[in-house]
DNA sequence: CGTGAACTTGAGGCCCCTCAAGGAGTGTGG
DNA sequence: CCACACTCCTTGAGGGGCCTCAAGTTCACG
């Protein structure tokens, strides 16, 4: 039952810190259980899952929001090795919601269980610490795609985002990239109408920059959609941390 | 030359995570110098300073991005107890500028040492740690105003958050707080135009929410404010993490 | 008192939103 | 095998929020 840590193939990625066997070991034994979900679902908080930590091991997730208008704004998209509710265990505190967006496994581990494998790991910490900034850089650009950039504009930065995201994770092949967002993700992600991201993007396909089509996504003209959607190409972090 | 850190004020604020006697001492030999600078200077990078860690130890000033395209996006505003220049020390990396609101005053710091001050202290760790995890909430709720509220919302809910750090840094006083941002800082930090900024602020004073003068900003009724910006109240962060 | 920066106000226009209806694809039940 | 429902994509029309450009006003400062 705990065994799979040691044969996990997401771990032994190089986009990921890899950890000393005596690390393994103990990220095993918090491991309580692994859990599939389909599409559309709730992963945290959920009834499943509580409010524990858990790793996505498969699929794709997002973080999101919701506000007292009723609008929903997505803050984050969840690939596969991000911890989901580390900021519950860690800081006490966690305020929004994470869904599927694919079919997703995830493992499940024990709040205190990973408090505890922290301490008197330095090198965990300074990994952690290291990723934090890597998303905290990844947040002001975000910040400064939607704040002054047109809807075209916003839609390219996003796919090059998640394009070098997938790449860097050494699932990506070539030009394209699987892609579940739909119409409406892409809008609550950069601030736009679920209609006015439709039109946007037959303008991204005739100007000959990028065409999204079923789940998929192919750049077409990868140089020019970086000057187009003023997209700073983050080098890769180093090694990004994993439960 | 390296007392002050010993009859410092600020770090005495209960915001801050207290430092024991050995850190503090550490910290201070750490310590390069002090450096002032007026308003309207970047501070980092600059000629003076360079690229090395420093803290804001009194003043205002901001984070900033410039695009492509000319316009400038602010990333967050900077109040007394900040590290700036952090990233650079433990990353490497470090892609936006850091200009002064106000006449501000900064403590250098040799960027080899923070590193060091840090091994070896898994308090510090966590605290950092904490600290960024709070940095993140901040940045996901300016996401979601940005991309989901109307202008006046977003103003309104930019003062609410300078409001509420000014007091939680014991700097308050009742309803009403300095302020010495500009209308252009304010329309660069939500997306905004300046002109359009203006138009909005009439509209806070008319609704009787707020109002803001010569460097003076007055909540004149907090709640209907936060009700009216979405704002989320954020519960104190315990204890923020300084150099 | 002249100068420059910031604030204010107006006019016009565009980007994007809202509302709405139709089309395409998929799963379900008769 | 087809009708039906449901979701998502697509396209259109109209309107409003915010932008751009521009001129006038206030204020600090030398």
């Amino acid at each position: 039952m705990n065994s799979p840590c040691l044969t996990c193939d997401l771990r032994r990625k190089p986009l990921f810190e890899q950890l000393t066997d005596d690390e393994l070991t103990d990220i095993m034994h918090s491991r309580s259980g692994q859990v599939s979900m389909p599409p559309k679902q709730d992963i945290a908080p959920s009834p499943r899952i509580g409010d524990a930590v858990c790793t996505l091991i498969a699929g794709w997730a997002f973080k999101y929001r919701r506000l007292p208008n009723g609008s929903r704004q997505i803050l984050d998209i969840l690939l596969p090795g991000e911890a989901i509710g580390l900021e519950k265990a860690l800081t006490g505190i966690m305020d929004h919601h994470v869904q599927s967006l694919t079919p997703v496994t995830v493992c499940v581990l024990d709040n205190g269980a990973v408090q505890d494998h922290l301490i008197g790991r330095p090198t965990r910490y300074r990994t952690l610490i290291r990723t934090l900034f890597a998303k905290e850089r990844r947040y002001e650009n975000r910040l400064a795609a939607i704040g002054r950039l047109t809807a075209p504009q916003r839609i390219g930065y996003l796919m090059l985002e998640i394009f070098d995201r997938v790449r860097d994770l050494g699932i990506g092949n070539g030009s394209w990239v699987h892609f579940p967002l739909q119409r409406q993700h892409i809008a609550d992600s950069l601030g736009l109408s679920g209609t006015h991201v439709n039109r946007s993007l037959t303008e991204l396909r005739d100007r000959g920059l990028a065409t999204l089509g079923s789940n998929m996504l192919v750049i077409h003209n990868r140089d020019a959609l970086i000057s187009f959607a003023c997209y700073t190409t983050s080098e890769p972090t180093g090694c990004q941390f994993i439960l």
